[in-house]
DNA sequence: CGCTGGCATGAATCAGGCG
DNA sequence: GCGCCTGATTCATGCCAGC
């Protein structure tokens, strides 16, 4: 095991890491298995923890998009596991391991998928951690589900925990975020877009560096909402370097543990180009949108729309019936209210919202008069 | 144990349910527990389960420790670990009855938050179930969190898992999904509001019937997106009935399952008066999947094609001729339309009917405009 | 220089019928 | 149950080439 350095933070070098002070350790990445690294620095030492684990994909054979392109799937050794109960024993190995580590307020995060995320959470729970929040990653852009047979994956969920269930001082900047958050309340469901573009790093094939490399504007909210600055911050998981880098920016130490060189490397240079500055990364992401999309189905859910319903053009030439799935039925075929429309006009496109009308105290309404009002409450929602 | 039948749908009337057939339960409330209930149901009767089991250890009878024992700080870890290890049996045992009773292409859905939805996933994957999504159920009307030590709590979680990791055949209506969702792709976080309003049941002194009674709009999702008209949902903590209720309304036949005289008269009277909507507004818009698979000899068979007609892509790249016996031939070699197609673009896999066309008045027209002409034909003789 | 259309790609447990 | 063959299936975004 040895400490890489990065040289615009360095302090006096280490030949080992020592158990007796965490400050040879700060804004450094340790080469090295998690655990062991872990071992090897003192105990309640380090104000938060965040961990990005492998999440034990279990992908099997290959997946093509319909245009045939082949997906590049994370098929990386380092998540390959036998079984649900090697995962588990990883799992609780490194998790153990962490809460030595973690200063008696301290906080955990830990990011997964449905594939691990349960195994975590019951592991944290099994170890004494205490679940404050469980938050959800909404992602604007996440992959499509390329055969249709499942709903679009389009979050990841972060588990927030303390060390323990009576841990009342714990870091919580919560007056922070209301402000930041036009004076709501933050909620447990945040929305930002995956990592790509310049933020996403490439090697010099212009391959990702790492498969998983999360967004900078996470771990800033993550950061801004467990932390103060000054605090150290663990990632067990170092990876691509993202908790480093943000948690420099924002004037927070960070200390990395990762095995591959690869990323090390990546990482430190990374690390080494952050300019500490404002926080405008925390700015919250409106939605390009100026309104919310409304799902059709989202009327006959909420009962502003009951199934057999007649719907009209304004003028009265089509009819259409109002499907319990969501579709319109015009003569036995069902489509969506928009295709339904462009299909009795012989036109290619067709806003189904202005197009189609129902009839209220002997009046037709388009039913998009009925989307304003589900926006009213999703607004509440900052959907 | 009872069955308690609703008025409307009364038939035979049982004095204990056998095993032999599902039939003598549909659209009843069994009064008991819920483990027992299932064991005495027919194994592999039921499509779809739906479940909001409870959570909280301490007001479930079944979790209490026997000795109600005040336990200090000291032991706190160890309670807790043992009121975990109690919920993992309790939940454990439940969901290996109702995976019994789950028919192999069944699907079961459960409602958690992160108290305990992280132990149910462990225990489905554990059991064998495959988990399918995780669902984020978002409040547009969550309760505020008061103290202000934590983020608002905004959202609850659903897993959606099939019986076993190799059932393909579960149902998931797709193509209806899409069609009400703005012709894009259902994700796999739902915005809804809580419960309120003229919805909340509520008894003669006002006080709400159920703690955590679930909004119609969402079990409508789930219902609409898992189940066909006509299948058999069950739903082992039934409590105010909204699973009941709605799938009434939408056609599906329901079990519930529950321990509570009051919420089972309250459940009775509410899906008493659930009027069920109209069987064709039922009907659920269906995919190419649906359509009936045409031979592409039956082209040939019915005149549509010539044995020698030359078919080319799109920007015709390729040439090939038609061969009486439904093959197409490139320089010498035969194959399939998707094979061939295929082969000439270096392929692994390719759509034929899409990717070959005919000329007719100079025009370049996909063979799948004649396979639609067979289907019409197909259609009008009933076939 | 700006606009547009084509192309690439992201933590993915991604088929079903028939013989 | 296994093997073979058919043939269905994608959203948001960034980048680049071409005009």
């Amino acid at each position: 095991m040895s400490v890489v350095r990065l040289a615009s933070t360095a302090r006096a070098a280490a030949k080992s890491v020592q158990s007796s002070s965490i400050d040879a350790c700060l804004d450094t990445i340790i080469k090295g298995d998690c655990v062991a690294a872990l071992e090897r620095l003192p105990e309640k030492s380090v104000d938060v923890i965040f961990a990005d684990p492998p999440y034990n994909l279990q992908l099997d054979g290959d997946l093509h998009r319909p245009d045939h392109s082949k997906v590049d799937a994370v098929d990386d050794h380092w998540d390959q596991f036998d079984s649900f109960a090697a995962y588990d024993a990883f799992t609780r190995a490194w998790l153990l391991a962490a809460r030595r580590v973690l200063k008696p307020n301290g906080t955990i995060w830990v990011i997964g998928s449905y594939h691990n995320i349960f195994r975590v959470g019951t592991s944290l729970q099994d170890l004494g951690f205490w679940i404050l929040n469980d938050v959800i990653w909404r992602k604007t852009n996440p992959m499509p589900n390329f055969r249709g047979r499942r709903f679009q994956n389009a979050h990841e969920t972060m588990i927030w925990a303390s060390r323990d269930q009576n841990a009342k001082g714990y870091t919580f900047n919560y007056e922070a975020l209301k402000a930041a958050n036009e004076d709501l309340q933050m909620r447990s469901d945040w929305l930002f877009p995956i990592c790509t573009g310049s933020e996403r790093l490439k090697d010099e094939n212009g391959d990702k560096v790492h498969p998983t490399q999360k967004p900078e504007a996470l771990l800033a909210r993550v950061l801004m909402a467990s932390t103060k600055p000054g605090d150290v911050v663990l990632d067990p998981f170092f990876g691509s370097g993202t908790t480093g880098a943000v948690a420099k920016r924002l004037g927070r130490h960070f200390i990395g543990i990762e095995r591959e060189q690869a990323y090390i490397d990546a990482a430190m240079a990374r690390i080494e180009a952050v300019e500490p500055a404002d926080a405008k990364t925390l700015k919250i992401v409106a939605g390009k949108r100026a309104e919310p999309r409304v799902a059709f189905a989202v009327l006959l859910e909420t009962g502003l729309l009951k199934p057999g319903t007649l719907l009209t053009d304004a003028k009265r030439r089509w009819t259409a019936t109002v499907q319990a799935d969501g579709s319109l039925a015009v003569g036995g075929e069902q489509a969506s209210i928009h295709r339904m429309g462009a299909r009795v006009q012989g036109l290619d496109a067709c806003n189904g919202w202005t197009f189609w009308h129902y009839e209220e105290d002997g009046e037709l309404k388009p039913i998009d008069t009925l989307r304003a009002e589900v926006r009213k409450q999703m607004a509440a929602a900052g959907a």
